[in-house]
DNA sequence: ATTTGTGTAAACTTAAGGTTAACATGGAAG
DNA sequence: CTTCCATGTTAACCTTAAGTTTACACAAAT
């Protein structure tokens, strides 16, 4: 059972090191995305959620720690994979490194080859544990493993139906889902239900968040908006 | 919510590196286990299952990379953290280390600091695997060995199943456990057994513990919770 | 052989969850 | 402005999952 390829996101201000790298994960299967600096890096983690996030240490605008510092106080990146990349090779800063919330240290020069089987021993190791992977969306946590929906620090409790509607929406923020797609994701293909029953558990939804993410699209169908 | 304190063995034939490694392991509060050689590493990790194992490559009888193969041929250590320390940094051994299944590899003259960085740091993103362990929510004592339930100083005895179920709950609070996962868990496999015996069983747990920890997931399954 | 504890099954009750129908609303097109 | 249609709203109703109780089989202990 492969899942879907793990997404990287790689920051580094020298190019080459950009290319090398992504050039190798790239070829284990990987999705390789780039950053040539501190906030860029932020920026794309953001857009992007990616499974892996390898950080140079010494970058323009934001340093690598820094990154990491911002990124690890989300919760959005609670449990993303972060590696340190650098040319700093004395043990201060590898300790400060890993303190700071890193899952690996690697010295630069890089052999890609190491980096390579130090990548695939971090997901080897969480994919063991990681079933479901619970969504964050600003202050908005989906969490299938806990069956569990915190909302500003709130838990709210859905039944089961509202809370594969909610997880399904939420799960592509801002694509519209037809009401076939919702019906035959949620309810299953062979299974027919009445027109209205979408629209009523689409209000139990809204009514439990108590906030307004869930938009309508006349004639089309749902969509998750925060 | 501090649980107990990990068992980390090592195993290395320098008599100096077993001794500062324990030391500065010791400090930061994991519990040690020595070996100083492969086959009294294997043995004393069948005899532990500790949470984290230390081998040094170059041992006499086994070497690390052979131990660890062993021991990660078996269920009971497919889950247990394992860092490889050695004299040889060529990157050829290194990788070979982390693709036997090894999650770190530092290298020798090592700085016990980094180390301890390190097994901090595997320490944190596995906080899962306490199987075998007793387990303290609250006023409420789960010990496996001793097969005791103590809550509130006041110990309740379950009988096997119920015992096996709870334990299974509280291991991962707050995550739910599908019908077919406890039943695979608690009666394995292979048996099948009627719809509500699950439900039976649930009823003498919480009966028996008098206070209200598990929580029912209408149509997805249980989950504990205090 | 009898007692005791444990696990499973069956029958029944309860309640949560899901569906529907009937009606309300609101916006777009004519 | 009126009509039309898709969606929102509400409450009643139906369905199914879980809780409860009792009974019984079986094994270990006495």
């Amino acid at each position: 059972m492969e899942g879907k390829p793990k997404q990287i996101l790689i920051a580094d201000d020298e190019p080459d090191i950009l290319e090398i790298v992504s050039y190798n994960l790239g070829k284990e299967g990987y999705e390789i995305y780039t950053a040539k600096d501190g906030n860029e890096a932020i920026e794309r983690a953001k857009q992007l959620n990616p499974d892996l996030i390898i950080l140079d240490i010494m970058m323009p605008k934001k340093t690598g720690v820094e990154v990491c510092q911002i990124l690890r106080s989300q919760p959005q990146f609670q449990d993303t994979l972060i590696i340190f990349l650098t040319a700093m090779s004395d043990e201060a800063s590898q300790i400060k490194g890993l303190e700071t919330g890193a899952d690996d240290y690697v010295n630069k020069p890089i052999s890609p080859k190491v980096l390579v089987s130090r990548v695939n021993a971090l997901f080897r190791r969480v994919n063991s544990k990681e079933v479901g992977k619970s969504i964050h969306i600003g202050n908005l946590t989906i969490d299938p493993v806990k069956f569990l929906v915190v909302i500003d620090q709130k838990e709210v409790i859905l039944a089961k139906k509202e809370f594969e509607l909610l997880h399904l929406l939420a799960s592509r923020p801002g694509r519209v889902f037809l009401r076939n797609e919702i019906l035959s994701q949620v309810w299953g293909n062979d299974v027919i239900v009445g027109d209205r029953t979408i629209d009523v558990h689409i209000r139990k939804v809204r009514q439990k968040l108590g906030i307004d993410c869930i938009t309508t699209v006349k004639g089309v169908g749902y969509k998750f908006d925060m």
